[in-house]
DNA sequence: TATAGTAATATCGTGTTACGATATCAATTT
DNA sequence: AAATTGATATCGTAACACGATATTACTATA
């Protein structure tokens, strides 16, 4: 219930926090599912990997296909128009966490 | 384009706004129209009303009819469950922001 | 070489909702 | 009355979050 609640106010923050470990290095999907986990955000696989395609298809994120162990992975690291989002919502967020602190 | 992605991104950091505000004193819907511009975030009637409608009826707000000049304005002021929320939140953004600011 | 297991990714159906545009409502001014 | 203004509500449409289930491809066991 409550958990609803705040998995709708989070999905922003899953994004960002998507962006910046694409900038970091690149990921691979089943491995941000574990990365979000330890921050406390719950996604499952079929709210995810549609995330990452439409985050593809706007020009954020970028794809390769990775042979890993005789398995085919795909990485996702971030584009230079990810960069520029990634730096308002950065300052957004700043303002906004400034603004509530107290 | 670009508005359009940001906007998602943005859509949990406007609800905190609404409910940090909504703590501080009771607001009205097109007051709040404006104190989001001076944010920096344009929002429709047709989007806020039903946003508010829905977060009263999820609890995080209530609303109290005010007659002002004639008028009835309905006000909303922040639930003991949106405190709660809104706690949560400014927990949670602060680790967002801690982690992705350099 | 079947069979089961496992890791990673994809898709399906449903219900929700964000959005701009438009409409309503009540009071005030022309 | 007619037009204006401030505030709130609703409509139609397209998007999409979600859990559950399916798929794909390789590996380990019998």
């Amino acid at each position: 219930m409550k958990d609803k609640i705040l998995r709708k106010f989070f999905l922003g923050f899953i994004q960002i926090h998507i962006l910046h470990h694409a900038k970091k290095e690149p990921f691979y999907g089943s491995w941000m599912i574990k990365e979000l986990k330890d921050h406390g955000y719950d996604m499952s696989p079929g709210t995810l990997y549609p995330l990452l395609h439409n985050m593809e298809s706007t020009n954020l994120l970028k794809k390769e296909e990775k042979n890993v162990d005789g398995k085919i992975r795909k990485y996702y690291q971030i584009t230079t128009q990810g960069i520029e989002i990634l730096e308002e919502a950065t300052k957004k967020a700043y303002e906004l966490f400034k603004e509530i602190k107290d």
